[in-house]
DNA sequence: GCATCCCATGTACCT
DNA sequence: ACAGGTACATGGGATGCG
């Protein structure tokens, strides 16, 4: 007997086998494995057909085992059904057999038929989230026991990633890749040349350099397949595994002890501090991280759910994707999402910013509010299922601040911190969602209400306390008093927190604060536009151009520039009046720069995502003509990309003339506009009072 | 023929 | 296949005016 410790890098299902890959503390990667058997849950009809059911299930062939058990079947019953465990020969390949199984006669219903294998052996065997710290005991190959053991550091597993960018050929009919570039932490590498030998020194890189993970862009949908298509028109059968197990990359990017990593990374990035929020999704979902970088909220927070109710005797249901169908009434009546304050226009000075910690988390843990609104048991999924990932967030919060600023501990720590507070604030969006197996509107619309009455009691408290409500938007308030210091607003804090069961901090604290004149509709106050400094001295907004990803780096930067200018005084009068002056004065300084060309084109690039595909757009906006000229010059466009351009001749009858994808010159008017609207946006709501 | 208004389209942001 | 709420630029047709 041999035994090893580590971490739990990887888990597929081959034939009827699980195949693990652990990575030892001596950074060696082994492989072992483990006995699967599949199965699915039938409820027969009645007794009669559950004795011609099993006649026919030991004619089939497919079946090895008919096992009876008792089982919940419905989330929130306490009955439990007699059932049959069918034990399923993977060998034979029983998908049309279990789709048969479902449409029998004899057949109420099917239960676990849509879980991975992976899944089943993971939730019902080895009981253990991949990525774990772990001791294995094995023979040969063959595992005895895992273990897992307690880990609470911030540094992420020793897991070794890869980010690769394939390159094609421009130009050519046939698209052949031009060259790769690989990074892997701060070395970058280029490999080009002949085909052949790219992909021959790429799979040589993977295994000196002994990479875990890949991560390259739009995996599945182009670059896999694209490599695997030129390997092979070389004449070069693909390996990019340790070992020849069966490409599992298809499914969910596991090649025998190396994973190419999907492309979701909600609330965490692809560089080298991500393995750390990708290791915490992937023990979440309880998912290989192949799969838990490809499986988006509903099905990672599924999953699960799945691994709990199960551990709870629980079988599951397949998903249906029906709604319940809803009266006009109904409709109307149903409970909207959260509440909104409007602002009142123009500068606000000495504003508190309080908000709700992790509010709706908090709410379904405090109200136990859950799928099964009537529960004849006592345990409710939903609260279950978060209350020890908000733990686990608010640990890491804790640990967090003991951390110095820029220190690697503490972006690995804030990836972790990101990549909960998405996992758990999901939660709440998918409660109502169609998708959901165990979704229930009335779910979600109890969280709406909670999370409204929360707010109106925190408005209540501010004003019985002399505060003025300025503004809110779901979870926060925006509260002044003149007069009121940091400590004050942090005592109405803990009124509205003893008040309402509900964690609650001042987050903010700002000297000054602008709320926005709407641009379409001028009478009134926009929503989720502002921009303040607060007493530290930090500049804040929401919604302005400064905030927003398609405007050019050279107005976000005059923007930025210009709300310090303005606010950079002592009080409300000096801003409208010096304040005032001195931003007008950038603003012409700055217009200058633009009329006499002194500005560089790339400066003025406009990103824009494409969000279908180019062909069949109605309208000849700027980004389809930009998306249509790149696609002209070669370049590959698809839904979810972003395109770069310039306006050149914005006034230009024909749309394909407006815009150009190279910087070349720019059209002076145009950007002049811009830089007067973004300035309005800065003043418009300023200059009266 | 031109300016102006309104509406649909399309994208991005906020919590 | 996570939700709802919101802002805004742009293009293009309809409308009005001379």
């Amino acid at each position: 007997m041999q035994s090893l410790e580590g971490w739990f890098f990887d888990v597929y299902i081959q034939q009827n086998e699980a195949i693990l890959w652990f990575k030892t503390d001596d950074n060696e990667l082994i492989r072992l494995r483990d006995r699967y058997k599949n199965f699915v849950y039938v409820l027969p009809r009645d007794e009669n057909s559950k004795k011609d059911l099993i006649f026919r299930l030991e004619e089939t062939g497919f079946v090895d085992n008919i096992i009876e058990e008792e089982k919940k079947t419905e989330l929130g019953k306490k009955e439990k059904k007699k059932l049959l465990r069918l034990e399923i020969n993977l060998e034979k390949q029983p998908k049309c057999f279990l789709k048969s199984l479902e449409k029998s006669p004899f057949v109420e219903k099917v239960f676990c038929s849509d879980l991975r294998h992976v899944q089943k052996y993971l939730f019902t065997q080895l009981k253990i989230e991949p990525t774990s710290r772990v001791k294995t005991e094995y023979n040969a190959d063959s595992i005895l026991h895992v273990e897992k053991i307690d880990d609470d550091k911030i540094v992420p597993p020793p897991f070794k990633m890869s980010r690769l960018f394939v390159e094609q050929k421009l130009g050519c009919s046939s698209k052949q890749i031009s060259s790769m570039r690989i990074i892997t932490n701060n070395d970058e590498v280029v490999f080009d040349g002949t085909e052949a030998s790219i992909i021959d020194m790429f799979s040589s890189y993977l295994s000196e350099k002994s990479i875990d993970l890949v991560f390259t862009p739009k995996c599945d949908s182009f670059t896999f397949p694209f490599i695997t298509e030129r390997a092979l028109a070389n004449g070069i059968i693909p390996s990019f595994g340790r070992c020849s197990d069966k490409e599992q990359v298809r499914k969910q990017g596991s090649f025998g002890g190396r994973i190419f990593l999907g492309d979701i990374f909600y609330g965490y990035n692809a560089d080298e501090w991500g393995i750390a929020g990708l290791v915490e999704r992937s023990r979440f979902s309880f998912l290989p991280m192949g799969l838990a970088t490809r499986w988006k909220s509903n099905k990672s927070i599924d999953s699960r759910n799945c691994f709990e109710l199960m551990e709870r005797g629980y079988v599951i249901p397949r998903e249906n994707y029906f709604e319940s169908v809803r009266s006009l009434s109904e409709l109307m009546q149903l409970d909207r999402g959260g509440l909104i304050f409007t602002p009142e226009l123009g500068l606000h000075e000495n504003v508190g910013v309080l908000d709700f910690d992790s509010q709706f988390p908090s709410i379904i843990v405090k109200e136990g509010l859950s799928y099964e609104i009537e529960s004849e048991e006592q345990f409710r999924l939903i609260p279950e299922v978060i209350r020890p990932f908000i733990a686990r967030r608010l640990f890491l919060k804790s640990i967090k601040k003991t951390l110095p600023k820029e220190s690697p501990l503490r972006k690995y720590c804030e990836q972790r911190i990101e990549a909960l507070k998405l996992i758990n604030v999901t939660q709440y969006g998918i409660t109502g969602c169609c998708w959901n197996r165990f979704g229930n509107a009335k779910t979600f619309e109890a969280i709406n209400k909670a999370s409204r009455n929360a707010m109106i009691r925190a408005k209540e408290i501010a004003d019985s306390l002399g505060f003025r409500i300025i503004y809110g938007d779901v979870d926060s308030i925006f509260v002044s008093k003149s007069g009121a210091i940091k400590r004050d607003y942090e005592n109405l804090a803990s009124a509205i927190a003893s008040e309402t069961g509900l964690s609650i901090s001042l987050d903010k604290h700002f000297k000054f604060i602008v709320f926005l004149r709407h641009k379409n509709d001028c009478e009134f106050t926009a929503l989720k536009r502002y921009f303040g400094l607060t007493y530290d001295g930090e500049i804040d907004s929401r919604g302005i151009e400064v905030r927003r990803d398609d405007i050019p780096d050279f107005i976000k930067e005059f923007q930025l520039n210009l709300i310090s200018t303005v606010l950079d005084f002592e009080n409300a009068n000096e801003v409208y009046t010096e304040g005032i002056r001195k931003g007008l004065e950038l603003t012409n300084q700055t217009l200058d720069m633009i009329r006499n060309g002194s500005v560089l084109a790339e400066r003025l690039f406009i990103k824009k995502r494409i969000w279908r595909d180019p062909s069949d757009y109605n309208v000849n906006v700027a980004h389809s003509v930009a998306a249509q000229k790149l696609i002209s010059v070669g370049r590959k466009v698809d839904t979810g990309d972003n395109v770069g351009f310039l306006y050149i001749d914005h006034r230009n009858p024909n749309p394909l003339l407006r815009v150009e994808i190279l910087p070349k010159w720019y059209d002076k008017e145009y950007y002049s506009k811009m830089i007067i609207n973004t300035a309005k946006t800065i003043f418009e709501s300023l200059k009266e009072k």
